[in-house]
DNA sequence: GGTAGGATAAGCT
DNA sequence: GCTTATCCTACCA
């Protein structure tokens, strides 16, 4: 039982509109093993940044650094980045090689080693464990050494479950930008308990 | 219940 | 210097 939770979705899922693979990220399950140590969560808020053109972005303008150069990588790549001075995110590279998009990873329901996230978060609540992009990083043990690698490979996949429940997806402006700040590109299930804020439409 | 401020570092001007 | 795709604690209500 290889896996359980669904089998990894392949390259050309995320060689498509950002906006459409946001939207069919919601409901799939992020897994990953750390030092054999198996972790995963459904996925239930993401957001959307969609190319060169978006000032949000990190790839906005074409401009390439060191730390965003994998956002320009292939499609079904980990972009992994350091914020704040503390915090990772991680996020899915979408459409073609070379152009700047991405999904940024905000909120899981946990589902797996849940042990593991509870010690990795140092908190009992379980709402704390995954809601929110610093949060579900380090309860996956996510860090930038993920950065750069294949979202089929050994350490880090996402899956589509056999069996994917409906989702009634809301959509709303993304958190914490200070650019841009209208653009419905946050997209989540509606009325989650696990999402990084409290849907209050639900 | 809510919010203000600090931690902490890379990248930019 | 200043900003940043965040989180946590302290404090006030």
């Amino acid at each position: 039982m290889r896996h359980a939770l669904g089998q990894p979705l392949r390259p050309r899922f995320y060689a498509r509109d950002t906006q459409r693979v946001a939207r069919d990220l919601l409901g799939c399950v992020v897994e990953t093993r750390v030092r054999g140590v198996p972790t995963a969560g459904r996925i239930v808020e993401v957001e959307a940044y969609v190319g060169p053109h978006d000032p949000a972005a990190h790839g906005y303008g074409w401009r390439k650094t060191a730390r965003n150069a994998w956002l320009f990588g292939p499609p079904g790549t980990c972009y992994v980045y350091f914020i704040y001075g503390n915090h990772w995110c991680v996020n899915v590279v979408t459409e073609r090689d070379g152009y700047p998009s991405a999904v940024l990873l905000r909120a899981l329901e946990p589902l797996a080693g849940l042990d593991v996230m509870k010690r990795r978060r140092r908190t009992g609540d379980p709402r704390l464990w995954c809601s929110g992009p610093g949060r579900l990083c380090e309860a996956l043990g996510i860090t930038g050494r993920f950065n750069g690698e294949s979202l089929a490979g050994p350490r880090i996949r996402v899956l589509r479950p056999a069996r994917r429940q409906p989702v009634r997806m809301a959509v709303g402006p993304r958190i914490g930008i200070t650019r841009a700040v209208d653009w419905p590109l946050r997209f989540y299930v509606r009325g989650s308990p696990w999402l990084s804020r409290q849907d209050r439409t639900a």
